[in-house]
RNA sequence: GGAGGGGUUCCCGAGUGGUCAAAGGGAACAGACUGUAAAUCUGUCGGCUCCGCCUUCGGAGGUUCGAAUCCUCCCCCCUCCA
């Protein structure tokens, strides 16, 4: 067993908040497994790296033998997190509910251990709760508590309606807690208030409150707002290998450490180690590339990492052709040939021609790795050639005689 | 119900009746460089049969030689009052 001081080293590195630490330690120390508690949105899961810094708190845990409470806020997703802006969520159906459990085990097993992970669903005992249960519950909190929510009070000073069922969402969260018996609950630190409250509701039905943990929000590949699917700055764990490699590649040397912080294993110590060297001039690049090998290994496995680095570096740093170029055929338009401009637009390689031929002026275009310069090249019937738009844009694209 | 302010090219946001395919910023893309798809610099950023032509400024009409800019009606959004 570990001890009490590295477990709590572990559980807090990269963590926002701890509420109570106290609280915490004395929870650890009754050498027992605690229950860890997080929620999930029941709508379909495309889980990204953004994800996978809670799933990595849950998983901590759960390698210092403690038990995780995945839960999968089927009942709260009907009223919808309060936002303010929120546009009302239809119900999700109790088939469609189900696939999305299924999705999600299929996308955290992985980094999981299912033996000690139970799947939970709050409609299993928010279903069946009566209007006087559920009365008995509101009477637990008061009015004045609920707009301590900074979301809340801000739209009651600004006068803007806050309908009454949005109050029930952190109730029937922190009531979840309350059902679980919770000890621990680790969430984003956009939750926290949410999280509070189900100290308050477990204090309030009698029970040891437990202990609030937030985690920071990680920012996607713009380095500024948080990763998140509909800003398309995410990095989902679905990605395959190369793909998954290149977006961290991606990212400014700055958000590379705290992606280190957030996202591996490697310790702390050893970060602080690198930070020194490329203070001192080390190349912050090989770094990226050990970031990049060990998330890629953690969800495809070493080789697949391994190739990729190895892809990586073969294509942009010596410029090769990638393993995998699409085929495509164009139709010729006389027996002269289809105009470059044309074929790259067919090709799928440009939007526009117009775009082509700025393409071409610029000198991004390449033909069998020949840069070209003349945009009224015409193509021959016949040919199979390799065409290429910058460094990421690929086609062998074999033109057809015309059809007459 | 009343009063006012807006809707501009992916986003934000300028725009005097002609010199506007429309400033500026962001995003994106390309080139150079490099230490990487980082940073920096430069360029591009509606379409086409591309040195010229065509279609855009919420929608539909109208005035005018000429409108994103003026007029009419309509749609949508926001703010204030009730």
């Amino acid at each position: 067993m570990h001890s009490l001081e590295e477990a709590l080293a572990q559980i807090t590195r990269g963590v926002e908040e701890v509420l109570l630490e106290s609280e915490l330690k004395k929870k650890l120390s009754q050498d027992r497994p605690l229950r860890i508690k997080a929620g999930f949105d029941p709508t379909a899961p495309d889980l990204h790296l953004g994800h996978t810094v809670l799933i990595n708190k849950l998983r901590q845990f759960q390698q210092l033998g403690h038990e995780i409470l995945f839960l999968i806020g089927d009942f709260t997703g009907m009223i919808g997190d309060p936002t303010g802006k929120s546009a009302t969520r239809k119900p999700l159906s109790r088939e469609e509910v189900q696939e999305n459990a299924r999705t999600y085990a299929d996308q955290i097993f992985p980094l999981l251990d299912p033996e000690r992970t139970q799947i939970l669903f709050n409609s299993q005992w928010m279903e069946n709760m009566r209007a006087a249960d559920l009365i008995a519950l509101t009477a637990k909190h008061t009015v004045a508590r609920m707009l301590e929510r900074d979301d809340f009070s801000k739209r009651f000073r600004a006068n803007q309606p806050i309908a009454i069922h949005e109050f029930l969402y952190p109730l029937i969260q922190g009531y979840d807690s309350v059902v679980l018996k919770a000890d621990v609950e680790v969430g984003g630190t956009d939750q926290k208030f949410n999280l509070l409250v189900g100290r308050q509701l477990q204090a309030a039905y009698g029970q040891e409150p437990q202990v609030v943990i937030t985690l920071p929000l990680l920012e996607g590949l713009d380095g500024v707002q948080k990763m998140s699917k509909s800003l398309g700055n995410y990095i989902a764990i679905g990605d395959p290998p190369d793909e998954m490699f290149g977006k961290l590649m991606s990212i400014s040397d700055t958000l590379m450490w705290r992606y280190l912080e957030l996202l591996s294993e490697v310790p702390l110590e050893e970060i602080q180690r690198w930070k020194q060297a490329v203070a001192e001039g080390a190349n912050p690049r090989d770094i990226k590339f050990r970031l990049g090998e060990e998330l890629v290994s953690r969800f495809h496995g070493v080789a697949a990492a391994k190739q990729a680095k190895e892809r990586f570096i073969a294509r942009f740093q010596q410029g090769a052709l990638p393993d995998e170029i699409p085929n495509c055929t164009v139709q010729a338009r006389d027996e002269r040939g289809v105009p470059v401009a044309n074929l790259l637009k067919e090709a799928g390689l440009v939007k526009s021609t117009s775009e082509a031929i700025r393409m071409i002026q610029q000198g991004a275009v390449r033909i069998d790795g020949q840069r070209i310069e003349d945009r009224s090249l015409m193509i021959e019937p016949g040919t199979r050639q390799v065409f290429q738009v910058g460094k990421r844009r690929f086609a062998r694209v074999q033109v057809l005689e015309a059809s007459f």
